[in-house]
DNA sequence: GCGCGTTACTAACGCGTTTTAGCAAAAGGA
DNA sequence: TCCTTTTGCTAAAACGCGTTAGTAACGCGC
């Protein structure tokens, strides 16, 4: 079955055309004139032969791969338990189809990211890349803004210079917040999704404090905990929660998946939501809607997201200069559902 | 910083040999001799000029891309609620990486496949392909014996001659509803995790009527349901089934992620797992043991099975001929927490 | 019958590697 | 001394496409 591989050079021939015919009439060039009779010999006898362009000299030839990369940046376990890459690899997908691009998936160890962003960018495997979920501490970013790969972040680091797609963490957890507070809630706690080093997790913990301050509650500081993640991270931190002493009717947790932990821990210590702990959480996973009671949450527009930074990345890999520092706020909504009530 | 790109060339030309000895050195090529005194000469000039080799050009040169495709088939929003793609994406970057190998994620849609696997196979910009979840009826499948990409499936099709990894599906369905048995319910549900044209389905189905049969109790076709891989497709089938009027105690469900929605029409219902229903699962995604009450689940080992599929394909793309129809079925364990009870 | 513009192509180079074939010098053996 | 190996390297040919510069043929106006 290793019938020999059809390249440009066979439809030319069977045509009777040069190669470069081929090419011009196959790539559709503007600006150049070739007779619809040729037109339509060369792509009858392509179709005919089964011509598919090899994509690595196609890459070769005209410096683009048609390819983007996604950079993960996190632990292999991180990766694993991920809720959300699911609707990011389908957001993604979509928009790359529609401009037939593929997409690479990649993933950078913590170790040596410096030379690994390095490395990535002058490879020429990829067009571009989205960085996923990056982090403050990550100072390998810095470098990104010198290397010619275009780059968008899907989040946002405050000093660093490059588009971004993202949602407005800080009001969307005040959003979270201030809907407790309207239920009559004073003593809220908070679970943050994951570490400080993470850019959404000072943004969402800082919403909660903008919504308590404007509120005129004092922010608690044994009231807050950080997660990292995952269900288990969650469970961790409510179970802290619960044993600290501090009293609290309502908890904002700045993720749905940390939210499944969190919610066993209150189970095991025999509290209810709502009726004796209010719950609100974020991203509005799949689980969420049938969770028990449904869980009151914050939408997060994951393949929009996805979708967004790709076409950013798209452009910016076409126009080669213009939207240079784009960035992208996307909207987020309070889905209310059933586990809050007012104290 | 639009700094010219280090070819080998520059490399050859500082340390004053002929590209094609940079070429062998770098890629340590064996059997060629070349003194040391030049091999870390051409090393050190690398390292120096920071020369990091063109991917499409080797590709194009060597007829490797170093890179593989993971095909899924399904549906944009299938993709989006797979509780399972992370721990696959997990499972084979963790072992692609130790091979320096990269990930392209294609998606085939669901019209034009049997043209998409072809030009898959000759665009050549991948190496091999893991297919995830083939369908019985993807007549698209045939065509792949013939092409001469090396490909496995994640999931067995049980007439077709392609390597393949995958579990005992009828074995654990078996097992755990056995399980059931054991526990004294004779009227046993079923929901499957997808419809009947996946492969899986069929096989846990079938292990679930083997387990009933072996213990002498009647398959009642009206307890059976088939889901479509989401939460909401789980919630739609239990409500049938409570809506069918045929009783039952127990009810074996086989997807976690369809469990999920399965739950909560349960709940709606009133009913409490498990004193009124008992329940199993299949998968072990993360919310299983975090579900309240914990979810008793067989464990389908992801991860390996994503791992072993990339190995597999690994071997097959470098042996060429080796083991052509190699298959790997992984063990499943039955993890028993707290959602079944003795009748 | 000459100049000019347009139409419809092609020759040849470039992309940055890998790979094949081979060669000069040094070493070893008789 | 002469012949054969071995060692250490290189020149040149792929690889399959994109692209630039150029040209032949033809029509048209004067």
């Amino acid at each position: 079955m290793q019938r020999k591989r059809v390249t440009s050079k066979d439809v030319a021939e069977k045509v009777g055309v040069s190669r470069t015919t081929v090419s011009l009439v196959l790539n559709d060039v503007r600006g150049i004139q070739i007779s619809s009779e040729t037109r339509q010999k060369v792509v009858e006898a392509a179709k005919e032969l089964g011509y598919v362009p090899d994509a690595t000299a196609q890459a070769l030839a005209s410096r683009r791969t048609k390819a983007i990369g996604l950079v993960l940046t996190r632990s292999q376990h991180h990766i694993a338990t991920d809720a959300f890459l699911p609707k990011i690899i389908s957001g993604l997908l979509t928009t790359a189809k529609k401009q037939n691009v593929r997409i690479l998936v990649d993933w950078v160890e913590t170790e040596h990211r410096e030379s690994a962003y390095f490395e990535l960018a002058h490879t020429k495997r990829i067009d571009g890349m989205i960085l996923s979920t990056p982090r403050l501490d990550d100072r390998a970013l810095k470098a990104l803004e010198r290397v010619d790969v275009p780059t968008v972040l899907m989040g946002n680091v405050a000093d660093l210079n490059l588009p971004f797609v993202d949602v407005d963490n800080v009001k969307a957890a005040e959003k979270a917040t201030s809907y407790l507070v309207e239920l009559g809630h004073r003593n809220i706690a908070c679970i943050s999704s994951a570490p400080l080093e993470y850019t959404a997790t000072p943004e969402r913990v800082g919403g909660y404090r903008n919504a308590l301050v404007r509120a005129g509650i004092p922010v608690n500081e044994g009231l807050i905990r950080y997660a990292d993640f995952d269900p288990e991270s969650g469970y961790r931190c409510m179970k802290s929660l619960l044993q600290g002493g501090e009293r609290f009717t309502a908890v904002f947790v700045a993720s749905d998946n940390v939210a499944i932990g969190a919610k066993f821990a209150l189970r095991e210590a025999n509290l209810h939501i709502p009726d004796d702990v209010s719950l609100v959480g974020f991203d509005d996973i799949p689980w969420a809607q049938y969770s028990d009671p449904p869980l009151t949450t914050i939408k997060l527009p994951a393949e929009s997201l996805a979708q967004s930074a790709c076409t950013l990345l798209l452009d910016l890999i076409h126009d080669d200069i213009g939207n240079l520092h784009q960035r992208i706020i996307l909207d987020t909504e309070l889905i209310v559902r059933k586990s809050c009530r007012p104290v």
